[in-house]
DNA sequence: TTGTAAGCGTTATCAT
DNA sequence: ATGATAACGCTTACAA
């Protein structure tokens, strides 16, 4: 005999009473439920329809901690604000609702301490994986956790330490901008780049450097600036800039959220652009179509490095092998207006 | 070779271990890890030492399913990588974290079967509380569990529903940015708006027709134009406009991305802008002050609004009274470049 | 003040 | 093929 205990705040059915209403135990329901094939197609019909007419849904939560599993995974964002990242998120949240999963969204504000929470959620099951898109993300997670958990790098990668990683080829898409500045005509190149301790930023540096050494022109350490993520703005950047003279005749930011907040300033003091300075940006976001002169930069696929991403994560959650340890997908040179 | 070991349970103490560890009960653990003041100080602090030498965190599914608590709080908005919502949820984040509750991101794509999900965590405590930004949610949600759970309005609101919400006076603002454009000499100013099926786009056409009104100006429905959140670009808008004989000589957006893009293509076709057609757009996105020229338009305290939204959802979710129902946050006119 | 034990709603392992 | 029942890790009466 079952004893049918209604939930305090509003009618929510058990697996049990289920049970009692369509008059089998709850390890039948419990079956059907989870597609058991030790269930005769008559009483899998009859339960199926007993769920439907009293609209069941399991609990998630009880089913959780029961099976370990969450049918939710978690995203690692520094700023959730920045569109560069929301629009791979938005990939992300693509693959992960196809999947009947939930998409944890957690903003480190690049500190460790929270980094360190969300990494845990791991072994409490709180999350089945996790893909960090945090280029500050600390080697010891990725170590500890990558190693025993579903876990993707994305864009940002730490190279080896074995954890799966979604990119693009950061030193050529850095090496093909600079060498089309210097096509153009631009000899007086500036680098705009994020703290060297990102793998990201050391890859384009490289890039930039190889592109100038390529075209036996000299690199003037004046001219390459880091800016910090989250607290520098492209107004800032511009302003030191503009201290330099001569002024540099080209640009490279790695950042589009950067590029258009500088190349605003710049031409609020009275620098023409691309004319007196040309502008080279990175990512591709919406408003570098936007801005005047709408922007030339390298287009990184970020909806569908976000897919990527997830796919990678879920054949992990799912036992399975990966094919591709390392995916590097293509990007592609954007010409617009604020280069020549 | 590498592979994931799924459901092995690593490195991970229970209650009960801990228990053993330190010498008492589980009970007594529980009590000092939910502050009880049943326990001597002296158990106490020996309890903890033993909790911080064995790194020990409580498995926070299992605390769930025992105490319908879940310490997450869900966001529900229509496409995560429009500024304006990514701004608001930077700011709901805020307090979540400061009261140690994470943030589920749920995008609706304005579906309904999506929405109807989400909504039905609350039932499952999944959640604890949904915080709405989709202006497109239903009715029947709101009322359903808005009468029985946390549950709070975000910007679009339904007044007849008693499910409280944070807004700015929508009708006011629109008639301050009209106004503006008739001040500054407009007489065929343009309303480009969001589906009349939401409130707020409901409220701003009332601005904008007593703006008119109150200064004796002629309203012509074939100014007044509605594009699709998420399915018409700025870019399709300006051919519309662009249609009209004469153009327009003021448009006021309800929204800064669709004015931004709006602009840039009016722009392109030759248009100059504000001497030709007035810009007014509406809630302060950062590209408002990074396109060109720059943006007049109706700033919105969104991450003010997001905080202030979660702050009343933990009100709610602490089982306390809401002193305000209806909050209704300043906004301010920012005039910039693209009006007279 | 501390311990014992009964759930929370599932899934999975036994029997039958 | 189906049913009874023991976990999963925690909170909380109730006992001691």
């Amino acid at each position: 005999m079952y004893t049918i205990t209604l939930n305090a705040r509003i009618n929510v059915l058990t697996i049990s009473q289920v049970a009692e209403l369509a008059g089998v135990s709850v390890a039948t329901i419990s079956r059907v439920l989870n597609d058991s094939p030790l269930v005769t197609e008559k009483t899998k019909r009859h339960v199926q329809e007993v769920i439907k007419a009293h609209d069941y849904h399991p609990n998630v939560v009880a089913r959780s901690l029961r099976s370990s599993r969450s049918n939710m995974m978690l995203a690692l964002v520094p700023h959730i604000s920045n569109p560069f990242y929301s629009t791979i998120v938005q990939g992300i949240n693509e693959v992960a609702h196809a999947h009947d999963y939930n998409l944890l969204l957690c903003e480190t504000n690049t500190l460790r301490s929270r980094e360190d929470v969300f990494f845990s959620m791991l072994k409490q099951k709180t999350v089945d994986g996790i893909i960090s898109l945090d280029p500050a993300v600390s080697r010891d997670n990725l170590i500890e956790y990558g190693a025993k958990y579903p876990v993707i790098q994305c864009c940002e990668y730490q190279e080896a330490l074995d954890v799966p990683y979604v990119t693009i080829d950061n030193e050529q898409a850095a090496f093909d901008a600079v060498s089309d500045l210097l096509a153009t005509g631009c000899r007086r190149i500036a680098l705009v780049n994020a703290a060297g301790t990102f793998g990201y930023a050391r890859m384009r540096r490289e890039g930039y450097l190889r592109a100038l050494r390529e075209q036996g022109v000299g690199v003037d350490p004046a001219l390459m600036f880091e800016y910090r993520i989250g607290e520098d703005s492209g107004a800032e950047v511009a302003r030191r800039l503009l201290d330099l003279k001569p002024l540099p005749d080209g640009v490279f930011f790695v950042s589009d959220v950067i590029a258009v907040g500088a190349q605003r300033a710049l031409i609020d003091a009275g620098v023409r652009v691309p004319e007196d300075v040309a502008v080279f940006g990175f990512d591709d976001i919406d408003m570098a179509r936007i801005c005047t002169p709408m922007l030339t930069t390298v287009a990184q696929p970020m909806a569908l490095i976000g897919r990527k991403a997830a796919e990678m994560l879920f054949t992990l959650v799912d036992g399975k092998e990966l094919e591709e340890r390392r995916v590097v997908l293509d990007y592609a040179i954007k010409k617009r207006q604020s280069t020549r």
